[in-house]
DNA sequence: AATGAATGAGACTTCATTCAT
DNA sequence: TATGAATGAAGTCTCATTCAT
């Protein structure tokens, strides 16, 4: 029986990651409400009972999907920091492209997030805004210490940091919603650019594209091992 | 035979209005998918029937509720622009601040456009794509002029657009989720500043606060008239 | 008041006419459960009001178009029997077809009587049985008399005129669903024939075909009148 | 896991079968349009879902239920035929008392396939059509070898067709309508002479008399195996 | 663990009829 | 008489969830 719990355990492990990962690619694609459980099911190849053996509802499995993705984002964007030799505006560079980067790898995640997490139910509110705030704050806490080390102008942290956000989510809800979306990098500059003058800091345009080419082939390398 | 046509066209257009608005208050607390039509008819003290003698389909009654917004915001930013005799800076700063002020007046209705309309169903995505579109585009044009009166720096207007709009509507959507909020004034100078520094436009900043001041006076006094 | 009464009674009588005569069109289209008052009025161009100003309800709308029917069906046939001077062979095949003109000048009717009436509701079927039995009376009584001045054979008068009635309907049924129908006269001649020799008596060829014409043209020259 | 497939696939045939026959039942009672699903699935003590679980509607239903009746009735025809041995007068009786005596058998379902079937909705017309046209086309064929082989008078097959089926249903009809319904027997022989001599086939009273015992017998004896 | 048949609350919508004007 | 807005009961169907096997 021992011997073999490890093997039954990875085989849960794995049809609940399967159902997981199919569920965002249909719900990316009908949106949650119009998507039925059966249409989850169907899709992963399992039983509606294995589906509610795995998880608790519907809601709580897109809850689940919602959290996965946003601490993925989070990870992501600190995994290209490197906070002791890089200067604040090759790191805010760095974590830009890297957050359009991830969005770009996977557009079914995006949409669940940007367009459907918004609309599941009053309760769920609560989850996403309180997932929202804290990834603003994260960026507050950027913005601060931007006005501790450089000559910029921000007059409310809170504010720019919003701002930042949604920014940068409706740029890739529109990428979105194009059919032949064009690629990340033309988007990229103009994004970075924006936002770094928005808060008025001084860079070198050169600087910048070179951070930019620097951290894709970085994501792209790490992506492909 | 009823006693005048005018009579019952007025009851009429009263009572389609009422239901109008009611609907947009119950799907801000419910939301769309959690809003059953009876919620909408009991809250306006209808019938059933009335509503369906009035719209279509829940959904399309939502659809009118998405576009009517949609053009008064579009109406409603217009109507502060004085383009011969102000600057850009300042045409700009007063559409920034007509914007949010709109937003002020109906959460309710804000809600609906921000959250709910995002998730309604696949269908639905392209009458929004479409409208966020066309908002997108009269942004571009704006940004297109500047490049042409001013010391900026947008290397894509498209993408600036589409920053400036989200940058906009993460802001509000914040404050939405606030149960006490803050005071539009204390966003407004903050949310100018962000925007005009994006641009790389240079204003002084009692200008730009003269500014908004201003337009909130005149948007108060039109109000109440 | 009074002079006026008379045009009055004659508006009410052509506007309840055209209700009952429009209705009769959208059920042969539509069907009895398909057709929506509303169909009925907007096709009359007359209001719902009204509708009900001369008709309890809908299936009282129908129950008289039916009996309406039902008795235009019967004076029809009277209107060709000459009982005096004719044969009953005669006068059978003129019965027979002047009942088959008659249909055939009115598709419409045809269609609610043969289709819609057998399933409006469990109600409406005494109404129909009855009316459907009082006819197959008359054509029971028709060959009692053959029995008495004729070499036929007719083990069961009742159960022969119900299967007059029944070949005689699905005929028309058939001719109902048919798109582009066949002459009346290709089918009449069949159709007397058949049940001329079901019921063995015996008749010259000839003959039945002149009756045929014969009556055929009185009945398109009363109907010119 | 299921225990076997097997008892679970009889079963839910088995239920499958409550429900089609519990809503032959219901539907004989009260019709088509005035029975709710919920009224049969009462009858059939079964839930809402379980109805839609193995009908797509309620339309959907009731043409598998008359499609199912429309074969079993071809069936039964072709099962009483005995081509080689029997003459077509014994062939023709024995088809004629073989579907008079199904109907008999089944009381409700005729009512189905004579009263409801004319009037669900448009659509459905062009199934009734289709399966009526089909059974005409049966009888039209034997008519034509009758004309081959013996001495008749047949002026059109088609119109003879039409007319024969009509007469069955009719009498079928009227018998559904009568509450205390004569024995078959009694309509059987009359049925027969009547169509034997309407194609003036040339029989012998007591031969017909047989082979409609005969062929009765046959019946009961094979319906109590 | 797995299956999928079964459940039933609840959603949307229609439409015959009423009634204020 | 005439109008058509208003009503709400009733109908069909969906689908998240349960549970016997």
């Amino acid at each position: 029986m021992y011997r073999t719990s490890k093997d039954t355990q990875e085989r849960k492990d794995a049809k609940r990651q399967l159902i997981l990962d199919t569920a965002a690619k249909v719900f990316a694609v009908k949106g949650y409400h119009s998507t039925a459980v059966k249409d989850i099911v169907d899709a992963a190849a399992v039983s509606v009972g294995s589906f509610y053996f795995y998880f608790k509802s519907k809601e709580n499995l897109f809850t689940e999907l919602y959290l996965n993705i946003a601490k993925r984002f989070q990870t992501n964007a600190i995994s290209v920091l490197d906070v002791e030799n890089f200067s604040l505006i090759k790191n805010f560079t760095r974590v830009m492209m890297a957050n359009l980067w991830l969005y770009e790898q996977n557009r079914d995640i995006s949409k669940i997030m940007l367009l459907e997490a918004a609309a599941i139910n009053p309760e769920f509110q609560k989850i996403r805004a309180a997932s929202m705030k804290e990834s603003a704050q994260t960026m507050a806490v950027w913005f601060e210490r931007f006005k501790l080390h450089h000559q910029v102008n921000i007059p409310d942290e809170r504010v720019a940091a919003l701002i930042y956000e949604g920014s940068f989510y409706y740029l890739i809800n529109d990428w979105l919603e194009t059919d032949a979306p064009v690629p990340l990098t033309d988007y990229g500059y103009a994004f970075c650019v924006y936002n770094l003058q928005a808060l008025k800091i001084a860079f070198e345009e050169e600087s910048v594209k070179q951070y930019i080419d620097d951290v894709l082939e970085e994501l792209e390398e790490a992506h492909h091992k």
